[in-house]
DNA sequence: CAAGTTTTTTACCATTTGGTAAAGACACGA
DNA sequence: TCGTGTCTTTACCAAATGGTAAAAAACTTG
């Protein structure tokens, strides 16, 4: 009996049938929310009866949560990889590209963070207060530094991250606003080089 | 009968049972989104019965049809204001400005929209491609003769509106995320300050 | 204050939703 | 091929949810 219990070695078919819910899930729930998806919408994406879901997944509830640790535990990893020894503006310029790539490639992922975010974080407030402020106090004193060495100017580094993150989920979080603005053509090409414009002028003492 | 039924004169309790309606549906749809949000959870925030809620509007629909319209009322209002005659930097800086304070005065407002958006947008579809549209067509233009003109660095100045809305909506949509960040503090006198400075320097040629 | 109108409550209802029990179908190694 | 464990389906259920009908209460106005 699988649902998430440990076991020695998950079965062909349930590492299919297991990736095919969460990828529905991963649909479902960034679209419409925790409360809003519902758990026959999400069997009907991944082409199983409800109480199939129900056999692999403890309920909606571990679905979400096996998402959104999935998600977290990769979230951060472009901020983690700045170099504090590398050149500060390559540094934080390759930062924000790395987002912008994750906002074009895992818009999904990005929608199911905001909504939790808009939410008010209910399932991730630790990890909020915990890992992510811990992070963001560890880069902003790198930042600071870079700043105090002179190779960038002078901003609050805190807000700085605040707009590499804004600036970049935006193309995915609002996607449909964009590209109806845009008259459907595809944004990120325009996105990619107004951000480095915008990095640039704001960093260069 | 009320319900929306235009009537000649909305009696005192109507006003402010409306009213009282229309507050608390706007928490509770700019926490969890429309599917996510219930009748019975807006009734008891306006501390009345879920039926006579049913008595002052036609339905769950009913009440978030009428917040979003309300909203897209004003919603724009800043970016129209922009003065073509006026000088350009403080111009789009006097905008961004507005758009902070928008976040920082009307955060429920902000999230139900980016609830909207999220969820594809359903219900506001044409707005964005009619309404929405045409506005930045037109300030993208007039964006683009200032920067022909010189008086300010160019940029693309579609993707300079969305800096504006994404940074400045941040603090209202993420504002869980950004008070962990920052340890609770108020992050508006802060944001002010950078968003003034990262402005500045973009737009300067 | 009485008649008529507006507002609120009580008592429902049908559908949806998350979830379960248990029987069947299936896969696979001995 | 048989049996054992894995997977899937069928048939449910209780609670929640959007909504209604109609009576009761409250308010307004002549």
């Amino acid at each position: 009996m699988p649902a998430s219990q440990p076991q020695k070695k998950p079965s062909r078919i349930q590492l299919r049938n297991r990736r095919l819910i969460l990828d529905a899930a991963l649909d479902v729930f960034s679209q419409h929310g925790f409360r809003g998806a519902t758990l026959d919408q999400i069997a009907t994406a991944a082409g199983l009866s409800k109480p199939n879901v129900l056999y692999y997944f403890d309920g909606k509830e571990d679905i979400h949560q096996t998402l959104l640790t999935q998600l977290l535990a990769t979230w951060l990893d472009p901020m983690r990889a700045m170099n504090p020894d590398g050149d500060a503006k390559a540094e934080i310029l390759a930062y924000m590209r790395r987002k912008l790539a994750m906002s074009r490639d895992y818009p999904r992922e990005s929608r199911l963070f905001a909504n939790e975010i808009l939410q008010g974080a209910p399932r991730i407030l630790d990890n909020l207060n915990g890992e992510l402020r811990d992070l963001v106090d560890e880069k902003s004193a790198v930042i600071q530094g870079w700043m105090d060495a002179g190779q960038i100017a002078q901003v609050d580094p805190r807000h700085l991250i605040f707009s590499i993150w804004s600036l970049t989920q935006h193309y995915a979080d609002f996607d449909v606003q964009v590209r109806a603005v845009l008259g459907g053509q595809d944004p990120m090409p325009g996105a990619q080089k107004f951000l480095d414009v915008l990095f640039e002028r704001l960093l260069t003492a």
